[in-house]
DNA sequence: AGCTTCATTTGATCCATATCAATAAACGGA
DNA sequence: TCCGTTTATTGATATGGATCAAATGAAGCT
């Protein structure tokens, strides 16, 4: 009846948990990703703070960082690899409201519980933070707390777009939007102009549109028969007139 | 083809600007809406700031407070009355991004253009900013910024709530969480339980939750069958089961 | 009240996408 | 490299909600 794959609240596999590789009092000075993260806010003495605060985390593919419902003690900085955030309703009908890359945050949010699950689609790493010493910093670093209001509101500017994908665009193009903005998100994408890479499986991309794996698949064979794409393999893709892709994103008739 | 009120870009009824009632320098400390507000979050000198730079609007049914693509020179804190936030395709789809009522705080974005069109749907009364003086005031104003970060938190969970809505939810569902949902955004609401005050229309209700007029009339008219709900008036509703009205919002089978 | 306009409801039909089903391609471990 | 498993594609059919059309109801104006 629901165009989605659906997923028992059990899942089928048990949950992967993150290796924790060094516990506590990493050093983020030298932290490859700082650059990309809310890290990069802080300085000397702040940074320092964090540091003491921060601990790494190594994530196989289909780790499991978060639970929806679960007690939320910790908030998380990627610092590579990506993620699926995801809601799912008591059926198993999902739906992914974001995918997260290196350099992302995730889970600052009111109230002591996870509303969202997030799982690692590939080999990530990830800074976690316990909640109460964050907040602490935050309270304390003006930078900070400036530079997550800066990202919130990013965050949300792209849920509004995402409300005008899910609710008004057709299969096509909430395929085309994806394409496009994906690779802007990824800092690990390939340089080659056009060339997207997709880390995530058509089921995922399905969930994130609100489509079925079926449509993802049937909406990728029509724009190769455009010759909008071609799909070197089914997770890289280029695209191949970006100018038309950019009138199907935006709804141009 | 596509459900949805075809909106044109350029309106058929020219825009009714607000009326601006006293220029600047209002007196905040007096304003009956403070405790719901952002500006409930300042006290003594800085609340004075905040009066030097508001200005109060007064807002007729359809009047526009901004328009997608425009420059945005204003930030606005809604004081009384409600808006319609919406996003246009080209052809005219819109999806109606949130309402918003009295205490509700609109235009803190990113970028030099409105990313959203935001009118009055009732008599209406808005504070509002000039966006350097106001981001000014925010980065002096630790408790400010805060309350700013906070709203925003809550504002992206409740998109991700509507992206799950928007995405994987049945019309029924779609219908059962708004219905739910609304009062609590809503200090105008009648005080008694069950009752749901609809200052919007039909179309609105429609474009918000991704469906169409037909839709969304047919709905209701299931759920009166049902004696999930009354309806007094088109823009008066009661919730008779709200058990069997909740089940329903969260996708319950 | 009577008229006009706009909003809502109801009915008949259609279509984009979901669902069901099967095949083909890609991946991963021994 | 082969084999079993997972993922992706393609085809046939079904359906929820859209579209088209008309009737009913509410609200404002004189």
């Amino acid at each position: 009846m629901f165009g989605v794959t659906r997923l028992q609240l059990a899942p089928r596999s048990p949950p992967l948990p993150g290796c924790i590789d060094r516990p506590t009092g990493s050093d983020c000075s030298s932290c490859g990703a700082s650059a990309l993260t809310v890290c990069g806010s802080l300085d000397g003495p702040d940074l320092k703070r964090l540091s003491e605060i921060a601990e790494v985390m190594t994530l196989k593919p289909g780790a499991v960082l978060a639970r929806e419902g679960d007690p939320a003690p910790h908030v998380f900085s990627i610092t590579s690899g990506s993620l699926r955030v995801y809601k799912l309703l008591p059926d198993g009908r999902r739906q992914i409201t974001g995918f997260l890359f290196a350099g992302d945050f995730l889970g600052l949010a009111i109230g002591d519980d996870y509303v969202f699950s997030a799982e690692a689609m590939e080999p990530s790493t990830v800074c976690r933070f316990r909640k109460g010493p964050f907040r602490a910093l935050v309270r304390q670093s003006s930078p900070l707390e400036h530079m997550l209001l800066n990202r919130t509101m990013h965050e949300l500017a792209a849920a509004q777009n995402q409300m005008l994908l899910l609710g008004r665009k057709t299969a096509i193009e909430r395929m085309a939007y994806f394409l496009l903005d994906l690779p802007g998100h990824d800092p690990a994408r390939p340089s080659a102009p056009g060339h997207v890479r997709l880390p995530m499986k058509r089921a995922e991309i399905a969930d994130y549109l609100g489509l079925t794996i079926e449509t993802v698949s049937r909406v990728l064979t029509r724009m190769k028969l455009k010759g909008l794409i071609s799909t070197p393999s089914p997770s890289e893709l280029v695209i191949e007139r970006p100018d038309r892709m950019r009138q199907h994103a935006l709804g141009e008739v």
